[in-house]
Formats: structure tokens, sequence, C-alpha cells
DNA sequence: ACGGTGACGAGAT
DNA sequence: TATCTCGCCACCG
């Protein structure tokens, strides 16, 4: 499901799980997206929480790491690290993909 | 079986 | 707005 989100857009771990069939499996949304390697091809960094804001921050080393790699996208931060979901979040798969 | 934990989320204060 | 509390699902000891 992760890998369906779109160049430049981002989702939420509960729009994940619900997309999913299990609304209120946000946690292992995150769970899941933590047990993956660094090599991987999943678009991870386009999950972020319900705030807006990535939720790596007080993980580990790569807390600006997810932040970069949606700059890259061309998603931009407020100043206080919030994303606009009104402009970046994606539809879901239904949502016109 | 029981309790603790975590890349979450919504409601209450 | 910031903080606290509870619910949720799956993993781990």
């Amino acid at each position: 499901m992760v890998a369906q989100i779109p160049y430049g857009k981002v989702a939420t771990y509960g729009q994940i799980a619900l997309y999913l069939g299990h609304p209120r499996a946000a946690r292992t949304v995150g769970w899941a997206l933590h047990a993956l390697r660094e090599g991987t091809e999943i678009p991870w960094h386009r999950v972020i929480n319900s705030q807006g804001r990535v939720s790596t921050s007080y993980l580990t080393h790569s807390a600006d790491l997810q932040s970069a790699m949606l700059e890259e996208e061309g998603i931009v931060f407020d100043e206080r690290g919030v994303v606009d979901f009104a402009l970046y979040r994606w539809e879901g798969p239904t949502g016109g993909g």
C-alpha cells in the first residue's frame, strides 16, 4: 500500500491502515515500516503522522533523513516542521489513481 | 496466560 | 496550543 503513494505525496499511518482494512492498526503500520531494511524500494518516507510531522524525529540518526527525502520530492515543510495536507496528502488507492 | 512496548490516533483537560 | 489519557494491534520477554 505504501508503494502506491505517488511521488511528491504523503499519507498518514492511519490512512494506510484504513486502506488495508484495519482502520485501528496505525501502530502496526509503523511497526512494519520500522522493519524495512535500508535498501528498500518502499517509499517509507512518504508516510507521516496525523499531525503532518515525521515520526522518525525521536528515533535514531535519521531524524532529518525523512524530511530531506520529502523535500527532494518538492514537499514543503512549515517553519514548525509541518506538512500541509491540503497540498500533499495522497487521496488513497481509489482516489483517481 | 500476563504485562510491557512502540515510526499511531482521537478525545478530554 | 500543549499535555495527558485511553484505545488499538502485533511483537517480545
